[in-house]
DNA sequence: CTTGACCCTGTAGTGACTACAGGGTGCAGT
DNA sequence: ACTGCACCCTGTAGTCACTACAGGGTCAAG
């Protein structure tokens, strides 16, 4: 293993990330533009692979593009204190509960105005009227 | 009630919707260009306010644009069966609870991966590790 | 007759990619 | 040597549903 070099297309499939995105990722000064090979490949060696991983579990848990930058300044400073590591986290934490918080919400909504619907014309369907507003559309 | 014209400003006040995004839906014909006044203004009646509300609900209940476009659609067709809203309707339900069950599992892993911290030092961070693929940053 | 709140169009930005178009590189097979 | 073909390169534009200007015009009150 560790093989050293890879081109962004090995990299591709073992990180399980589009080429466009790795690009993309180095456009915005995610990963570091690596060094190319004498036909303008580019050429990256493991540290790359591992910052590409790091930064696909990260968003694979949600984390936006700038807490990844946070997390992963964070993780080369390896003997401060991890404080701030758990605050992003506990961050994101919140902002994942209230989105849940927020769907729950709109699923029962959702659910109650479906059920009410009996499935007759248009005119009287629950679901249409859910939506018009009081005076409308008569 | 229901003054018969209002300036783009009212509509904006009573739907709650910014004025840019009355603007847009018009752009991409969710509604209709109102008709002018002599100074170029929009001067909206009462069906145009009908039609805002009813986007507006749908949208808080998360339908997309193109879903809201059909809703509008078989809105009008009042002697059809409401068949199709009903199934537009579940078949939004079910991307809800797609993404319901999606946050619900990202929430038991963050919650897990924080309550691993012992909050020591980055070199120990149990959040940095679960990010971090197995052989790297060593 | 000026001030300030409102309105107009058109364009560009958001987040995190994704999808081309139009070209170059590298290697296997013939 | 040549021909495919898979891969790589840059740059730009598109996605969704808005949002935010810039640079102007309109209108009613004081």
């Amino acid at each position: 293993m560790s093989a050293g070099v890879r081109t962004i297309g090995d990299l591709s499939k073992v990180t399980g990330t589009k080429v466009e995105t790795i690009r993309y990722y180095e456009r915005i000064g995610l990963l570091a533009a690596p060094p190319r090979t004498a036909g303008n490949y580019r050429a990256y060696g493991d540290a790359a692979l591992g910052r590409l991983s790091f930064i696909r579990r990260a968003r694979d848990l949600g984390f936006g593009i700038d807490q990844i930058r946070a997390l992963l300044s964070l993780s080369e400073k390896k003997k401060r204190s991890c404080k701030a590591v758990d605050a992003i986290a506990r961050e994101h934490l919140a902002e994942v509960e209230g989105k849940l918080a927020d769907l729950m919400a709109l699923r029962c909504e959702l659910d109650s105005i479906i059920r009410q619907c009996g499935c007759g014309t248009i005119a009287d369907c629950r679901i249409i009227e859910a939506l018009a507003p009081v005076n409308t559309g008569r």
